[in-house]
DNA sequence: CGCATATTTTAGCATACGCTACATTTTTAA
DNA sequence: TTAAAAATGTAGCGTATGCTAAAATATGCG
C-alpha cells in the first residue's frame, strides 16, 4: 500500500525541469558577472582594480576573490600579471558592461515600484542574474513609460 | 608606477559588500526551497512524493535529490523512512507553502508585465529566491492595482 | 515462493565557493 | 639600502551541488 497512484511517472513534468536546470546552470556565471562588474566599477572610479579593494567590495577575502579571478582568466575575460592590477579583455569588458547595464535597469525598476533604496539594492543584487533579455526589456519599457509618459522609441541605451 | 591612485582603499564601499554577501549566503537555501516546493506540489497532485518523480521534475538525478533531501531532513523540514514516501514536518510545510506562494506572485507579476509565459516561468524560477518580503509586497500591490484599478499606496510592508 | 525489475541508497569523483594559515612579492619608510 | 608593512598568491580544509556506478531494498509477476 501507500502507492495507490497512477504510475505514469514523469510523463507531463518535463518542462519544469528545464527551468530548474537553467536556473542552476547559470549560477556559476553569476559570480563571474558580479566580479567583472565590480572590477569595471572600481577601474572606473579609482583608475585601476586591485585585488584587495575588490575583495573587500565584494565582501569576500582576497583569497576567494583570487581564485574566482583565476576562473575569469581561464574563461578569457581578464588578463593579469602577478602582483599587478587587473585588465579586461574585450570580451570581459563587454560582459562587465552588460552586467552593469542590467544591474542599473533592475535597480531602477525596483525603485520605480516604490521599493526603498536599501532593499532595492539588496534585491537587485540577487535578481539581476536571473533576468532574461525579454524580462529586462519589459523592465525598461515600464521605466520609459513612467519617465516620459509619451511615445519613446525603446532604443536609448 | 602603475599605482598613482589615492590609497584610501576600502573606506566607502562597505555596504555593497553586504548585499553581495547576502545574495550569496542565501544561495544554499534556494535549492531547499525549490525541493520543498516540488515535494509539496507533487504531494498535492499525486497524493504523495516519491524520490524518482521529484528528481525528474527538478531535472536532477535521483542521487542528487536524495542527498539534498538528507539536508532537508537535517534541517528538520521533512521526515522520511528508508524506501518510503516523504513527509513534511510543520516547519517544512510552512516553508513549502511560502515558497509556492512567492513563486506564484513572482510569476503572476512577470506575466502582468507582458512577458510571455514560457519566459516568465523560466525567470521566475531564478528570481523568486531573491525577492525580499518588501519587494514581494510591491509585486502584489502592482497586481492588485491592475486587478481592482484602485489606489494602492506602496506602503504596506 | 522466488527471481526480475524498479526504486532508493551509498560510494566516490568533479566543480564552485567560502574560509584560515602561511609563503611570496611589492611597496613604504627609516 | 634594508627592514617592516602591505598586498598578492598558494596550500589545504569544509560545504553544497552535480554526476555515474554499484549496492541494498521493495515490488510485482509467473
Amino acid at each position: 500500500m501507500s502507492r495507490p497512484v497512477t504510475k505514469k511517472t514523469a510523463s507531463s513534468p518535463v518542462q519544469p525541469a528545464e527551468n530548474f536546470r537553467r536556473s542552476r546552470r547559470d549560477h556559476a556565471l553569476e559570480t563571474a558577472q558580479d566580479y567583472s562588474e565590480a572590477i569595471a566599477d572600481l577601474a572606473a572610479s579609482l583608475g585601476e582594480a586591485r585585488v584587495t579593494d575588490l575583495a573587500h567590495r565584494l565582501g569576500v577575502t582576497h583569497v576567494t576573490f583570487n581564485r574566482t579571478l583565476a576562473r575569469l582568466k581561464r574563461a578569457g575575460y581578464v588578463r593579469t600579471q602577478p602582483y599587478r592590477a587587473i585588465f579586461f579583455t574585450g570580451t570581459g569588458r563587454k560582459l562587465a558592461a552588460e552586467s552593469k547595464q542590467r544591474h542599473e535597469t533592475v535597480l531602477a525598476f525596483l525603485k520605480y515600484l516604490g521599493i526603498p533604496d536599501r532593499v532595492a539594492q539588496m534585491d537587485a543584487e540577487g535578481i539581476e542574474h536571473h533576468v532574461s533579455p525579454v524580462t529586462l526589456a519589459a523592465f525598461k519599457a515600464a521605466l520609459l513609460n513612467v519617465r516620459h509618459r509619451v511615445s519613446v522609441t525603446t532604443r536609448k541605451s
